[in-house]
Parts: C-alpha cells; structure tokens; sequence
DNA sequence: TGTACATCAGTGAACGCGCGTTCACTGATGTAC
DNA sequence: TGTACATCAGTGAACGCGCGTTCACTGATGTAC
C-alpha cells in the first residue's frame, strides 16, 4: 500500500481519503449497520489493524461521513439556492424558477455527490443510532437554514415560520428522495427523464404551495 | 418454548409469528442487512437451528415480511382512499379531503403498521439487494394501483398517465416519511402536533397540485 | 377407551469463518547536527 | 552534504466472539387400529 517517494502527510492523506471513500462505497450494500472495518480495508488492500492510524473506531469513520455528507448537501442546497428575486415574479415564476435551479443543482452535483445524499437518507432511517442521530439534527439545522432564507424570498415574506419550516423541509425530502433515484439512472437519456419527471413533481408541488396564504 | 397442551400447528404458528415479530423489532436497529438469526432465536427464547423448521433462510424471512408490509401499506392506502367524490367539489375541498382522510388513516393504522411501513421506507434504501429489489417492485405496483384509482376522481380525469402517476409518488412517498416521523412521538399531544404538521404540508402541496392543469 | 407407532418443533454439539481489537514489529520518511 | 536517531504508516500473529448451517437427538402431539 505505500508507495516510496511520497511525503508521510500525503500518503497518509491518501489513505483516509481511500477509507473513506471504500466505506462511502460498501455502505451501499446493506447500511453502515452492515458493513465491516475488515471489509474496508480489504477494499483498499491495507491490512485491517492499519485502520487504526486513521480512526478511533469505526463509529468514528461514520460521524466523519455524516459530517463530508452534510458538507455535499449543503453545497448542493446552496447552488440550488440562487434564486432571481423579483419582487415582480408570480407564483408561477417563482415555482419554475425554483423547480429548474433545484433539479440542476441535483443534476450538476449527482456525479460527485450522490454517494453522500444517499448516505443521509439511508443512515437516517438504517443507520447506528449514534449516526441516526447525528443525521436527524444535521437534518434539522439545514432546514433551519433553508427556511432562514426561504424567509428573504419576497412571496413568503408574510408566511408563518411553522409554514417556512414546511415548505424548507418539503424541498430537502424532494431533493434526498431525487437523488436516490437519480443515481440508479444508467444512461445519460434515463437521467434526463428521471430528472424532467423530478422537475415536474416539484414544479407542481410548489406552484401550489407558494400560492399557499399562510394565514390560513 | 414449548407450551404443552397446545396443537403443534397452533403452536407452530406461534413460533413463526414470533420470529416475524422479532425480526422487524431487531431490524430497526441498523436495519435487515445487519440483523441476525441468532439475536432472532435469542429474543424469543428459542435454539438458533429451530429456526429452520420455519424459514429455509435469512432471505426467505426476508422476503415474507415485504409481502407483510405491503399488506399493511395496501391497508392504509385502501383506508385513506375512500374520498367524497363529488363533482361539485373545488380543488380546495378535495385537498383537504384528501390530506386529512390519509392522515387520520395514517394515525389510525400507525399502531399496528407502523413498523411495516418504517420497513418499507428503510429496506428500500439499505435492505439487502434481494429485498431492495422486491420493495421496489412492490412500490411501483401500489403506486399504480393509486395511479389507476386516482385517474376516477374528477378533477383529475384530464391529467396524463404520467402526471397521475407523479401524483401517485407524491402521495405514497408522504405517507412513507410521515410514518417514520410519527412512530418517534412519545405522547398523544407530539402525535397530534406532527399529525397537525403532516396535514399542513400536505395541503398545501394538494391544493396546487390538483389546480395544475395537466395538458401544460 | 387404550396401545403402539409416526410425526416433527425444538435441542445441543460441532464446524469453519469473519469479526474488532491488542500487540510487538519493520522499514521508509523526517529531522537534528 | 552525510550521518545518526526519531517518527510513525502499515504489517502480521494472535485473541476471543458471534455468525450461519449441519447433524443426530428428544419428547410431546397426532393418528391408526
């Protein structure tokens, strides 16, 4: 697994990241629940014992992966998040507006991300319950963010925070529940249809919902 | 384990049922992929080889509790399904009718389903391959069978194939996140709040969602 | 009803295997002089 | 620049444990007569 010539950080780094991304992959089958320290270093052709220079534990590897999952999450949330503010802009605008920006940031971040995306909605319903956890509150602080700067948005300036909170977290069960899918597409063509039929549900979703009168 | 006095195939069943019990008891933690025959056996108080006069394998138990969970789904979705259909009735009447009859069967069922439906949602997502499979499968039927039952209401006997079936998604996909939600509440009043909450978001995406005009 | 035999749910010993973790080690990289 | 020592990522043997599965068994229930 070494390899001469390479400074000691880097090929330390190196190997991390290997842990990392092998558990990333292996989790895929089975859960965090169902995969084995032994397994990963199998993967990456370390002996086992050497996972110890990396991390404490294997439940420490797992808070790790919640915390680079979250990481992509939010990056994805924050490109998807670029929204023209027109005071202007009808329901319809807006919901569009919304739709499209959503379903390409999934898009554009599906090729480097979707192992993490799907690692949060698998772990927050299979995981360890340390993990669950720690994935339930991340969960929560995003959405807070999200309705945060849902909040800024001219259309819901009047809403209720409780309806913020619902709109916030009805975008981010939209965009985990996506990405799922997403990443199942074989082709370049299947993804466009997965994602055009994403596009839609989210289209017709929010037209109505950002047509919604809070007060009610 | 034996209770003597009883007939072996009543006493068989009983056994079978307790595995089955088990099973979807143990399986929450981490999930199908990380559960094991022997925490199985030591539940409920039996050898770890009686398990073969019942099962012929880990995958064949399951396989027997998708189909058992989907009988719960099919349950709940055939409760939240019987809707006034009145021609007459506006979008507004029909989204309330229909938010608030699939969270009242929601909350009604959750008792006894709600381990069947978290099972759904989780084996999805990390069960193991045969399993993910089969859950997928099943999935797309009940959202067919939605779909094809949805297409008799008259506001949406315009809509395309695909829209119903958008609509379908949408709708069994809630019921799967809110089940989860629900089965964490620790008291009557927090049931009645996320029952509240569920009810909202659901309206709100209703009432839009059953404005759109499909032939857009 | 009574007896003799058949059935079969559950038992208990045994198997080889992969698990997480410990420990003393090796040898290339890094550093002090 | 060259040498001597320190560091530490990765090694390999070993441990006790829980795993799924096999097998011959036991003894209560079921049945034929």
């Amino acid at each position: 697994m070494t390899t001469p010539g390479v400074s000691r950080s880097e090929q330390k780094e190196r190997t991390r990241r290997a842990i990392l991304d092998a558990a990333l992959g292996l989790a895929e089958e089975g859960g965090l629940a169902a995969l084995s320290l032994r397994q990963v270093a199998k993967e990456i052709g370390i002996v086992p014992t050497a996972f110890y220079r990396h991390f404490a534990s294997i439940d420490e590897l797992g808070l790790t992966l919640v915390t680079e999952s979250f990481d992509a999450l939010r990056a994805l949330l924050r490109d998807a998040r670029t929204i023209p503010d027109d005071a202007t802009a009808t329901e319809w605008d807006l919901a569009v507006s919304i739709a499209d920006k959503s379903i390409d940031a999934l898009v554009t971040h599906a090729g480097q991300s979707d192992r993490h995306l799907r690692f949060i909605a698998r772990e927050l319903l299979a995981g360890p319950p340390a993990v669950r956890e720690a994935v339930r509150h991340q969960l929560q602080l995003v959405e807070r963010e999200l309705a945060t700067d849902l909040a800024h948005v001219e259309l819901t300036r009047a809403w209720s925070s409780a309806d913020l909170a619902i709109l916030a977290n009805l975008l981010v069960n939209a965009m985990l529940i996506r990405a799922e899918e997403l990443s199942r597409s074989g082709s370049a063509a299947e993804t466009r249809r997965i994602a055009d039929t994403a596009r839609r549900q989210l289209h017709m979703v929010l037209v109505g919902t950002l047509r919604w009168d809070s007060s009610k």
